[in-house]
DNA sequence: GTCTATAGTAGGATAGAC
DNA sequence: GTCTATCCTACTATAGAC
């Protein structure tokens, strides 16, 4: 925040981190396996950031920062669903070139028992979340979606099953595409909804009175 | 498989297994939580499973068995979309008053880099997926979505969403719950496209073509 | 700020007595 | 099959020289 002019020592610790938990995942990452990574000493970690939990939470916050800069303005041109999908699919594509599919979703996974972890996770995630709820606002506008959805719980929804299916597709890459294209699918469904318009609004609504 | 009159020191390591994950997460657990919430001696987890990874694969795929099992007759039961995902909710809810919220979730998280804990984990999320798949296909039966879904990849995504879900949960307790509400929003308006019937599947098929 | 050295701890895994 | 004892490795964190 104060000084913008060192890229040295701690961001390098902060790509190291990430670049550790890419290459060992959470549980084989330490300060020694981000120090080497980093090509710094070991003792920098703590001098630096006090633990390597600290180090972690930051380094996954300040990349969620840049990743959603990066495509802000993708976001901000997505006019339907399926394209804020298409951006979702292509983000990913991009993650998973890049070696760091599920980073998130691996701290994501630690902070489940590790408080210390856990306040800069939900930060991060929010910063997703927050994105793609304002895509969402502006893309359901004068949908009969808007009228049901809670737009902000739908946008953790979305970013918490994106999270599920990087952590699947970690573990079956074909798996995970092929659930990609399921979804994809579905999505022609809600689309299709859409265009339904008066007709779908009128069933929806007195569907959502038996409901309630 | 052979011996099923052996309750003892094999299947507690499978539940202390369990409760040492749920108690320290996946990063903390080791051959000495586990042995200690087992209440036996640590050495016996390399005695009968030969690594702590290997029993923590044993233990994961045990007990999604009998989960599955337990909600067996509940899916069968099952006529709908939003009774598919009220099961779900309901078995999430069990878990997360027993405590194990996100056991497989975590494996998943740790499998990412893991071969040894990669395939167990992938066996025991395959048990999940067949149940809904099978599930899916019966509720889908006559629907306009089973002409478009790709049914398998279907349950996979259903499956990791989940998953997605109670990591996020595990953090954000409020936020999780919001975000099934969310969910279970949508899943009025996929209900709803079923009722529309032959009107809905018209305009689905030619959506489809358009796609194509 | 960065390095070396090191204290102290915890974990995986095995050997060998029982 | 189970326990004790133990080796070795790797980790967090700090102290202190530079």
């Amino acid at each position: 925040m104060i000084d913008q002019k060192k890229p040295d020592t701690k961001q390098r610790l902060l790509d190291g981190a990430l670049a550790a938990v890419r290459e060992h995942g959470v549980s084989g990452t330490s300060a020694r396996t981000i120090a080497a990574a980093a090509g710094v000493n070991q003792a920098l970690v703590f001098y630096h950031f006090g633990s390597v939990d600290d180090l972690l939470g930051a380094a996954c916050r300040q990349a969620t920062e840049q990743r959603v800069a990066h495509y802000a303005d993708r976001f901000a041109a997505v006019t339907s669903l399926r394209e804020l999908l298409q951006v979702g699919r292509t983000l990913h594509a991009a993650e998973l070139a890049q070696g760091n599919v599920s980073v998130l979703a691996q701290m994501l996974a630690a902070a489940q028992s590790n408080e210390r972890l856990a306040e800069p996770i939900r930060a991060t995630f929010a910063l997703w979340t927050g994105e793609i709820e304002t895509v969402l606002r502006r893309v359901l506008t004068g949908s009969p979606i808007a009228e049901v959805a809670d737009v902000p719980g739908l946008a953790q929804a979305i970013s918490a099953a994106f999270v599920g299916l990087e952590l699947f597709e970690g573990v079956d890459a074909a798996g995970g595409r092929r659930s990609m294209e399921a979804i994809d699918q579905l999505a022609v469904l809600v689309e299709v909804m859409d265009e339904l318009g008066p007709l779908a609004t009128r069933v929806l609504r007195s569907k959502i009175k038996k409901r309630l």
